[in-house]
DNA sequence: AGCTCTGGCTTGTTTGTACAAGTTCGCCTA
DNA sequence: TAGGCGAACTTGTACAAACAAGCCAGAGCT
């Protein structure tokens, strides 16, 4: 762990303790250097990944403020719900429904950087909180992944942990769109809900450490079930709004 | 303009036009640092940015690959319906449907950094696109802002723009839920949809530069009309999911 | 009391240097 | 030809120094 993660990690921890109040200062960042015997620009490193975790906020000129207590999670979290559900004391599962070869269409390959009618891997999944059905899955897989990913257990818990462990898969980058969408007939049954009632789509993109599409997936999240959040702040802003699809 | 973010914009710039298609090398950090004749810090501040936006990504000991081509807007465009809206070439309007101060709630009193009944300023806002009803607002004002927001016209278009300018009053850091809920029968008149069917909702909370709680608001968007939109990858992740509400 | 202004403090930007760590690709060997 | 090895390249981390720009409180003035 690098030095500036290190002190970053201090100070998140103190701040999540309740050491620092919302609303309090940070000390300077040359105080904080002379403690940690770094360099400015090491502990600099470290209060900006808190402020792009939306902990801290900072105006030039004035000590640096609190914003918030709580410890956002990393990316793993967002992209691997099983992992995000263990984070969160819940106990996750899901079963695959459907898993079939096909070739892609002309939207997938535009996602995933295919040529058109390039095979695919298409898998439904439904998973569950706490023995609760809360999700449906609809993945697309690129050909390349297929076979690691038809070798896995249906009742995977965590594909992305699995897919790390057994081909050195890595899911570096993502997009991802979400919107609210009315359930299908499908999605109702699956979900144990009227067809028409709300559900939250969460549609992705996912590419690998060098930039190669990996996944599309279109999840449906049973409304009440799960909330996305996010900080942001007039120096970060990874959110933004889109006209509808 | 920093020279950083001099040197950021041109190669989103270059980006956007196309010079550098997605999977595309970028060049190395020297070879930019040779280019605009700056430190190769400097240079790095401007790709960190990029990265930021998850225009670029990248990994130790390879060049930096495009990820995307598409620019993303700025807090104010995700904070702002209305310059969102302008930035997107659509014509947003509003009104506000009622106005009215009294005691916050024991909830509000939380997300705002109130004392437990004291007073606050209740909006409830119509939103438009292109005449379309497209979203309803529901906005607490704390007290501290109240007398600004009431002088506003009721069919001021942008609040954000018109605060900064009457006050100098600066939404700085927000913090934003997003869930789908079923429109009730207020939302339902108001959007012209069925009671039942799917909106899209965002809450928020928002402050100023030093940190104080300005506003917390609960926006529901009828389905289709709009899309939230994030980029992330392992270094940088703003989004993460919740349990439910 | 209320106001302005200034000096010190704090964060923002830039440059330069050095080394660590991971990637890539060509060369050499088995 | 296939695989291993290593050199060159590229990004990541850390330190040091200097100046710019904005904030704030206290001194001094009206």
């Amino acid at each position: 762990m690098a030095r500036y993660e290190q002190i970053a990690s201090d100070l998140r921890d103190a701040i999540v303790r309740g050491d620092y109040r919302i609303g309090a200062q940070l000390p300077s960042e040359a105080e904080l250097a002379a403690r940690y015997g770094a360099a400015r620009g090491t502990v600099r490193q470290a209060v900006a990944l808190l402020a792009a975790e939306g902990l801290v906020g900072s105006r030039q000129g004035a000590r640096r403020i609190v914003l918030g207590t709580e410890r956002s999670q990393s990316f793993a979290e967002l992209h691997s719900f099983a992992q995000w559900a263990r984070s969160m004391g819940y106990r996750a599962s899901g079963t695959v429904l459907s898993s079939e070869r096909r070739p892609c269409s002309p939207v997938e390959a535009a996602r995933l950087s295919l040529e058109p009618g390039e095979e695919v891997l298409a898998v439904l999944r439904l998973r569950r909180l706490d023995g609760e059905p809360v999700l449906v899955e609809r993945t697309v897989y690129a050909g390349w992944i297929a076979p690691a990913v038809e070798r896995l257990d249906p009742d995977c818990e965590s594909v992305t942990q699995e897919l790390y462990e057994s081909v050195g898969l890595v899911f570096a980058y993502g997009e991802h769109l979400i919107d609210a969408v009315a359930a299908g007939s499908e999605d109702a049954r699956l979900l144990g809900v009227r067809r028409g009632s709300p559900l939250l789509r969460q549609r992705r993109v996912t590419t690998n450490q060098e930039g190669r599409p990996v996944e599309t997936s279109d999840d449906r999240y049973r409304a009440g079930s799960v909330t996305f959040s996010i900080r942001n702040s007039t120096s970060a802003n990874p959110l933004v709004r889109r006209a509808g699809d």
